[in-house]
DNA sequence: AAGACGGGGCA
DNA sequence: TGCCCAGTCTT
């Protein structure tokens, strides 16, 4: 089954683009490193959640060497609390890589963008129609939304069919303006318009959509199947030493939150409370009952609150690295939205 | 094709 | 609560 994009369709779309655009910071922007940073943080995560942190970025790192010759800490420092972390470790790693390899010169082939880590088909084409210009189309999680129900597409969204599908369509399209605008205005319009909870009446295309034709624009897209995530439980320890310094503990540099500071803690299905005091020569000295919960992606953990002490005067390799630290100091390590909140109630944060 | 990977916003 | 968000990488 092929589908068939017409100028008409496109230039109502562009026509309430022109209309209707948000200001972003990124808006207009041509320089690449600038849009490669902007669609990165964008990933999973809202347009009003990225702009603090992408204004703080580009004051931080104006330039693309900046983030080169920082230092990774620093960069996850700033990363904190916006999410799957292994985003901000791919910007360092490719960025280096453009500097060292690349001499600096930003990749303008689609086929060149690929090769950076973090940068898959969305970002690649992002970046070659944003900052340059290019044919390619843009498809998110927006613009899927959008297609589906304007030309009631029933392949699950996450099928290779569908993808191809899309592309193909949001491809047709660029053919009536500049890539760069019209790529903006598919997703803008499924930002603002054709959202989960559509707003038909102000829609551009509701005279084109088949599925408003057919009223059941509520049934598409048609996605996967979600299961629910498990609930784990686990605790949290507080443990200082009689300098009143608090031990912080390094995650590994891969899987959840990775390389991220946490204070030391176990998940009870991998290793029991009796069996991590006793691996770690912790004694329990209270507990609060006000428990830390948080909820990620796949799963969610219900933390205890322990006041702890070390037995001894030694503290095993359990993680990859360990540090005693002054509270003040605390907020100087890139730590997960769960510790910082365990530590505000530990009244470690002023 | 399915899972891992954060955190927040919203009904 | 459950769903979604300018996705990518690994298995």
């Amino acid at each position: 089954m092929t589908y068939n994009m017409t100028s008409d369709i496109v230039h109502a779309l562009v026509e309430w683009f022109h209309r209707e655009k948000r200001i972003m910071p990124w808006r207009g922007e041509t320089d690449p490193y600038k849009i490669w940073v902007s669609e990165v943080m964008l990933q999973q995560t809202q347009v009003t959640t990225v702009i603090p942190y992408y204004e703080r970025w580009i004051d931080t790192f104006p330039k693309l060497s900046h983030v080169a010759e920082s230092s990774l800490q620093d960069i996850l420092k700033m990363w904190e609390g916006l999410g799957y972390y292994t985003r901000a470790r791919n910007l360092y790693r490719g960025a280096v890589y453009i500097v060292n390899v690349l001499k600096g010169n930003f990749p303008e082939s689609r086929e060149e963008l690929l090769k950076i880590p973090g940068i898959g088909p969305y970002t690649s084409a992002a970046i070659a129609s944003i900052a340059f210009n290019q044919p390619y189309g843009v498809v998110d999680g927006n613009v899927s939304r959008v297609m589906a129900r304007l030309y009631l597409i029933g392949e699950i969204t996450s099928s290779s069919r569908f993808k191809e599908t899309v592309t193909n369509l949001v491809n047709q399209s660029l053919q009536w303006g500049a890539p760069r605008w019209v790529n903006q205005a598919w997703m803008e319009l499924g930002a603002l318009v054709c959202t989960p909870k559509p707003a038909c009446s102000a829609c551009p295309l509701q005279s084109f959509c088949e599925a408003r034709q057919h009223l059941c624009v509520e049934n598409f897209p048609v996605k996967p199947n979600r299961k629910k995530s498990p609930v784990r439980e686990g605790a949290i320890f507080i443990i200082q030493n009689p300098k009143k310094e608090i031990l912080l503990v390094q995650r590994r540099e891969s899987g959840l939150l990775p390389g991220l500071w946490e204070l030391p803690n176990t998940l009870y299905d991998e290793q029991p409370l009796a069996d991590f005091t006793m691996a770690n020569d912790l004694l329990l000295d209270r507990s609060y009952i006000i428990k830390a919960e948080h909820t990620y992606s796949h799963f969610k953990v219900i933390f205890e609150l322990f006041d702890a002490t070390l037995h001894s005067d030694w503290w095993n390799d359990y993680w990859d690295d360990f540090r005693w630290v002054h509270p003040n100091e605390l907020k100087s390590y890139p730590r997960p939205k769960v510790h910082i909140k365990a530590m505000r109630i530990a009244g470690l944060l002023s």
